[in-house]
DNA sequence: CATGAATGAGCTTTCATTCAT
DNA sequence: AATGAATGAAAGCTCATTCAT
């Protein structure tokens, strides 16, 4: 029975990471509706039955990588009053970061169509979400820190955010434009970043 | 005689603005070469008499707005011992912000057509540019202040170089991506952000 | 059990009328298969349980107006040598113009797609139906009332019909085309009409 | 001299003539872009040169066969008071009759595209043109006969002019639709159709 | 009977680039 | 130096039709 099921192939969810893909490899102007159907192994009429458009079959992929960007702020809203506070910020900042990664080429591909970007600015604001999401969470987190007397109270919570995203941000979007890591490594860089952030 | 100078254009100059506004207005897709002839009111022919294809006149526009990176550091770095050191950063940090404003749209455009992007990619470390200049000299100069003593001897140089440079990049980029202003202002930002680096 | 055949819906009918309302409103390159299933509100494929093919169910379609162009020729023969030959050729002359405008869309349309046209055109001899019919039935009648001495002996009953025919259609089409009424309005040139044609 | 004038082909002229003559043998929706190419013999984007699109290319082809309507309109005019007045009127309807015959599978075949149709339909109106202009010169002409005599001055002058546009437009038509010849010939049907009309 | 995913051919249109003038 | 007509490839999308369910 689990064997009938796993032999229906998800169509739809195999659109949408092809086009992840090669928005990833070959920019949003290497998204076609041609090299989608072709990764996928379909007809491009199939790719309409499932999406109205190919703006539309972009924007649901957009929309399907947002569930990664909130988990590691959820982890961190359940860490308060746990393990060390810089250590907390640490594991969120990793997994911000790792997002930010696997964002960043789409993200910065949307510059290249207005009509995709004001379509996907217009879901995220309505969804609440983007980077007001992430900035406030890191704040709520460190202002909780900060009652439980675990993070000094002199952080301006809104500031020490914005420095950690813009961190995570920077990084991965200027690894991917020169395609290559950064030094020194995350994982030393990481830690430096929270002491800093937090006036440790 | 100066009267014929002023009367003939600087056609590839022409060329050149009207594809970096069409870049920052419609995105890379919107420029084509239609539209580039189009605006300067030329053929499209003639874009060809001065580059040798769309992808060397983009690049040469890349190339163009370079300079304006690197005049802030450089005034940074003649202003060591003058002033204060956090109100220099905070002029460098405004110079480098005004500068990712103008470039952001031009740089995430380029996710869009690898192939420009690694063809500047490979012109930018040729000529040792990049974010790689920016942090180098905003860690000279803090080096340099704290061997005068204007500085924190604690503070990591580059990461605080890191830090600068990120905050500008994800506030120019967050600012184009969602078409409008962040808070709090720039103005009140800056400041805050010098001291935080610097660990004042 | 009557109630049972109520509530099954004659789906074929159905689809027969949702291709002549397309076709009247969108022309028939707005007559697409999903076009008439959205509107008949079942699936493509069912179209296709009934027809064979697009072009056999326009067939079917345009067939099931014949009828209406039948019916006021058959009034007219049964009315020879009642009221007046005048006033009956206006009734006439409503019912085909009446039909006329029905048809418009439909006829003209069909110059679109000569293969449709061809097919049309085969049933329409094959029938002896077409303009063949009314004229011939026009004509009868003129000459049937010329026997009774209701109508000058002197008209050409063939070109009477035909000039009866030529204006009803007329108007149709050109009503159609303008999407508007033409004067003077129906009501008032239907009778001058007749008048002029048999020479009244 | 006139030697090299004649080499260069007026391709837009070539554009629009096969668009035509695509027209009248596979109706509207064999007029592809296409097609349209292959027949003149140059590629699909050399159209688009000349025609902003495949609307605008055969709006252009339908108002360039409107001169060969107002042709026989005009030498209409010119003949008031010479010849007889049937045999000008006779002459006149030849004309409007060939016209039609060219003209009716392209006005038909714009019953399958709405967006054409409205779009032809407004340039005839804001021209005047269309079967307006037709009724109402052959109504001025004959209301100068009737000035001079010559025409019955019991005839009215517009439902005379409505007739003999409407006898050459079925004609016309039917005889397009059916792609056949009507009985009688045209030669013998034109005379008798225009004596009737002016109660000759 | 009915569904709806899938197809492959064809559509209109735009693009960067070339070349005769 | 400059034009602009022309091209061939590729784009996004729609269509009538089929077929496993």
């Amino acid at each position: 029975m689990g064997k009938e099921r796993s032999k229906k192939r998800d169509r739809p969810r195999e659109m949408l990471r092809a086009a992840e893909k090669l928005m990833a490899t070959r920019g949003l102007s290497g998204v076609t509706t041609r090299q989608i159907s072709k990764e996928v192994g379909c007809s491009e009429g199939a790719l309409y039955v499932h999406f109205k458009s190919r703006l539309g079959l972009l924007l649901a992929m957009l929309e399907e990588i947002l569930p990664d960007m909130v988990e590691p702020l959820r982890s961190l809203q359940e860490s308060i009053g746990r393990n060390t506070a810089s250590a907390n910020l640490v594991s969120a900042v990793n997994g911000i970061y790792r997002f930010q990664t696997r964002a960043a080429p789409l993200f910065a591909g949307l510059f290249a169509e207005p009509k995709l970007l004001a379509a996907y600015r217009k879901s995220l604001v309505a969804q609440k979400k983007g980077p007001h999401l992430s900035m406030g969470a890191l704040a709520n987190y460190i202002e909780a820190e900060q009652k439980l007397g675990r993070i000094d109270s002199h952080v301006d919570a809104n500031l020490c955010a914005s420095v950690l995203l813009s961190a995570c941000f920077f990084r991965a979007f200027t690894e991917h434009f020169f395609a290559k890591s950064m030094q020194p490594s995350w994982e030393t860089y990481a830690p430096q970043l929270v002491a800093l952030a937090i006036r440790e």
